[in-house]
DNA sequence: TGGCTCATGTAATCTGTTACATGATTCT
DNA sequence: AGAATCATGTAACAGATTACATGAGCCA
């Protein structure tokens, strides 16, 4: 039951896309799904081993501009295990906000020190939305080409949406926190 | 620096409200708490006693309708703790939203499929909204009493903010994937 | 009587991060 | 020359979940 190997099964639907390095897929997550997944090179090294071993990805060692690179692609047995995969039903998605476990026990803390953690989130989120933005819209002029483009730009979408709630609760929360300081 | 034990935080916090039991922590985890953190008794308990051994948490023993209880109180070193931690910035929030990820892929699953995680996520989305929306309304009517009150409040504002977004994706996810189908 | 909730706890296990180690290439 | 990036990997450790164990009271 607590066999589920998400790092495993991230890293497979990735190189389903096209056959990557991990160094790569790190990048990968770092930047496109760096809204809703990440995982470090300590989890994504083993976890390719773990895949090749399982025949669901194969490897091949080759060099370019002098780098040694280990490109890992996905095997037919891989794809038929990232679909089934696929179709079970998500049970829960997991959210742990530490700015809001801050603001929750805000009283500790005052008007001023809950403001800051506002504002910290808010900077963050600030930074990230232009991002998004950007990929839904590239996204959307390409995605008659391929239809995966679709679904990559549907996520986009659900982190352009959730950035910007985001923004105006922050805008929201800062106006009660001034109020009760005024008072 | 891998020394945050965050479960020992919020339990800290929670403790600073009022005197509970583990298992009325955990209530209080999975319900005005859940939408944005988590933790499994396993995980509880250990904490308790951690929290007992350094002091910043006493454990009264009691009985009440013939149940054994163990009251856990906050300390004034646990309050200081507490106030130490608060203060300090938050580095990231963590998410994990497996929806996403399997939507990611979708083009594995075809539009039905797609469609099929996003109406399973917008179920239960659509499940905590109305709670969540109570909680802000209760808390607004009676935040003049206790300071408390307030923040609790303005997290609860986050999580009726992002849900409604949410919501707001579901649909124009689901019509982007029915326009999808129709050609 | 049986099933649910209250109540606490432990052990096995899993999963992941952090920090370190190594070394080449590319940019300034 | 030095810093940053490319590239792969391991070991120690942290943190948490799941499943199990135990037992009492409450409700139908």
């Amino acid at each position: 039951m607590a066999n589920e190997k998400k790092t495993e099964r991230v890293i497979l639907g990735l190189l389903s896309h096209e056959s990557m390095t991990g160094y790569e897929i790190k990048k990968r997550l770092d930047t496109s799904l760096s809204f809703f997944w990440g995982a470090s090179f300590g989890s994504i090294y083993p976890a390719l081993n773990g895949l090749e071993r399982d025949k669901l990805v194969t490897k091949e060692e080759t060099t370019e501009n002098g780098r040694d690179k280990i490109i890992y692609t996905i095997t037919d047995q891989g794809r038929e295990c990232l679909a089934k995969w696929l179709e079970v039903p998500v049970v829960k998605d997991e959210v742990r906000y530490e700015t809001l476990l801050k603001l929750f026990f805000g009283a500790g803390l005052g008007p001023g020190g809950a403001r800051q953690h506002i504002e910290n989130f808010e900077a963050k989120i600030r930074m990230g939305l232009p991002l998004l933005e950007g990929f839904v819209q590239e996204l959307d002029g390409i995605r008659e080409l391929e239809k995966d483009h679709t679904y990559y730009m549907i996520t986009a979408m659900f982190g352009v949406k959730t950035y910007q709630a985001y923004l105006e609760w922050c805008e929201e929360a800062k106006e009660i926190l001034n109020e009760m300081e005024e008072k």
